[in-house]
RNA sequence: CGGGGCGUGGCGCAGUCUGGCUAGCGCGUCUGGUUUGGGACCAGAAGGUCGCAGGUUCAAAUCCUGUCGCCCCGACCA
């Protein structure tokens, strides 16, 4: 392709209401264009990126065995409330009304398929002999984003590969899902992207049911702790705190002492009041799980995690409940509950057992203890890991230390079980003729996001950094003059042998200065520059220069597309094989 | 949904507090010329309902009210 033939509008400063570096520079580079807020335009070379990324995923789901199909962005909104989901997505889901004929048609725009997939299988899949199955696509999605943000990183309009499998058994599932992860590990190594699969809730079917596929990266939304003693990872959701070091030593008992604490319900107000530390404090909190009050405690300066709250409690569900209950059940107001007389059970945390001394509620509104002891004060039914795990806290596996690291979600996998299947009346019959309900995992890419995050995790001063795998183009030719014949004809030479070699070739034919050539070569991050230049030219020599190094080689021009095509063959495959070590 | 910021030629900004002449600057674009190894130089030119609506005033980019859009922080995120 010819830059002055094609549309790649660079830009020279930071555009205004762009701060990320991969949005500052899929704009920059004019690889995409802003239509609204959550929505964007693909230009020629954010295109060509996309559609290499979207390549590797699909070939290494044909590979894993999936099948892909497309189906429809539209859904009929009933098909969303036979599951249910229309109040569970609430208004991320886009519905709206359509007129045909005198009739009122309810629409819905899918913001994923476990529905229309769900209902396909259901019609024709009836027997065990067809499964298992796993159905894949690559299409877009629409979610009414509460906060489009972060450029394409979250968006309302997408592009997602989601799968979805079926199986007649747990152990089928269980293979089938191995290979969509195995699959996954190829995938973002293919795409040159430094990734980490992560433990993730897994919901109903519980155990090691959902892994997220992470990149690590300063700007990423998802908050993963990850060991590197032992690679032990998980989302903060997830994380499972290791055991603790034992409290130093226990010191004196204080005595048990009521103080004042007007209006401050607050660890931060009570600390500041009474000139304590938050990690001095136990905090008292009270959830309905499954409806009944159950104490909670914590640790003044630590986050309580519900999912671990509501596995501890043996519930289904768990909340914080509303004021009226607290007040009924602890006799204060909210921000005053404490252990001491509370008429509960106390499930604590594993820290609270090493605060000594501490300041909790006194079930009394503007008042708090100060020396509170567990063993004196209160009982504590049952110590459990409760909270969300911090940077530095101990891995459950080794008892190495944790990392607290920010990072980009660009895959999910996870086993649903029967949920869907049940409510689409997805059955078969199995060898004993009997009706079995499918059993389904589901597995999701953002492809948007595996390009973004490419470009947030490499990238430098000058611009992005493209891996030989996802590069809009393989080889950028930047001839220095075109006002000089002799650089001209060696251009336009290179260019057609390149072409003919089928690499994939930029040809910068803009009457531009060295400089700007230069500057715009390095923003759109080509993988290999080839200079035409005078200087070399008149010793029959190229300029060649990859992308990632500082530093210029030459080449002879006799025989330079050869030579080109193959430093690009061998490139692709050594970025290919990473996929398979 | 709560808090904050910003809307001025294609892009990035100044001017707004303290109302006042023909609304400026840099980049880009167009014409002519000189240049050609890291975002050139000279000369000339085009391009603006100052987000939108209403109000105050002799006079509004500037003050007031409303409204729309975009960005950031938080809440939310199958």
């Amino acid at each position: 392709m010819r830059w002055s033939q094609t549309l790649i509008p660079t830009l020279k400063e930071q555009p205004q209401g762009a701060e990320i570096p991969s949005h500052v520079l899929m704009l920059r580079a004019g690889l995409v264009a802003q239509l609204m807020a959550g929505a964007y335009t693909y230009l020629p070379l954010g295109l060509r990126a996309l559609r290499k990324a979207e390549q590797i995923v699909r070939e290494e789901m044909d590979r894993a065995g999936a099948i892909e199909v497309h189906m429809p962005a539209l859904a009929p909104l009933e098909l969303w409330q036979r599951t249910g989901r229309v109040e569970a997505f609430g208004n991320v889901l886009i519905q709206f009304q359509v007129k045909r004929g005198a009739r009122q048609v309810a629409l819905a725009l899918n913001p994923t398929h476990e529905e229309v997939v769900t209902d396909l299988v259901a019609r024709f899949v009836s027997s065990y002999r067809q499964l298992p199955i796993t159905l894949y696509q690559i299409q877009t999605k629409f979610r009414n984003e509460e906060r489009p943000r972060f450029g394409v990183l979250r968006t309302s309009e997408f592009l997602m590969k989601d799968a979805y499998s079926f199986d007649a058994t747990l152990e089928g599932l269980n293979v089938s899902y191995q290979k969509m992860y195995d699959a996954y590990c190829r995938i973002f190594s293919r795409c040159g992207l430094s990734y980490l699969p992560v433990e993730a809730e897994s919901g109903p079917i519980g155990g090691d049911a959902s892994h997220e596929f992470m990149v690590p990266a300063e700007n990423g939304e998802d908050r993963i702790l990850h060991c590197g003693a032992c690679s032990y990872a998980a989302n903060l959701e997830r994380a499972e705190v290791g055991q603790r070091p034992p409290a130093a030593s226990p010191g004196t008992q204080q005595t048990l002492t009521k103080v004042d604490t007007p209006q401050a319900g607050s660890i931060e107000q009570v600390s500041r009041l009474l000139g304590c530390r938050a990690e001095q404090m136990i905090k008292t909190l009270i959830y309905l799980a499954d409806g009944k009050p159950a104490a909670v405690l914590i640790r003044g300066d630590h986050e309580a995690n519900e999912n671990k709250i509501r596995r501890a409690l043996g519930a289904q569900r768990v909340e914080l409940a509303p004021p009226e209950v607290i007040r009924q059940v602890t006799g204060a107001p909210v921000g005053f509950a404490g252990p001491v007389g509370l008429p509960l059970e106390l499930v604590a945390d594993l820290d609270v057992a090493n605060v000594a001394n501490a300041v909790v509620g006194a079930n009394e509104a503007d008042q708090h203890y100060t020396g509170a002891n567990a063993g004196r004060d209160y009982q504590i039914a049952r110590y459990a890991d409760l909270r969300n795990a911090i940077d530095g806290d101990p891995c459950p596996r080794c008892g190495g230390r944790m990392q607290l690291r920010a990072a980009i979600e660009v895959g999910h996998v996870f086993k649903l079980g029967t949920k869907y299947s049940e409510a689409l009346a997805a059955r078969f019959l199995d060898e004993n003729e009997q009706q079995q309900l499918a059993i389904m995992g589901c597995y999701g890419i953002g492809v948007n996001r595996i390009v973004a995050a490419l470009i947030e995790t490499s990238h430098d001063t000058n611009g992005i950094i493209w891996p030989m795998t996802l590069a809009p183009y393989q080889v950028i030719l930047s001839p220095l003059n075109m006002q000089q014949a002799d650089v001209v004809q060696a251009a336009e030479e290179l260019y057609n042998e390149l072409n003919a070699l089928g690499v994939e070739v930029l040809l910068d034919d803009r009457d531009q200065r060295p400089g700007v050539k230069f500057k715009d070569a390095d923003l759109i991050g080509i993988p290999l520059r080839v200079v035409i230049g005078g200087r070399a030219l008149a010793q029959g020599q190229l300029e060649l220069k990859w992308r990632w190094q500082a530093e210029p080689s030459l080449l002879p021009r006799a025989g330079a597309g050869q030579a080109i095509a193959r430093l690009v063959q061998q490139e692709l495959a050594a970025a290919n094989a990473r996929a398979e070590a």
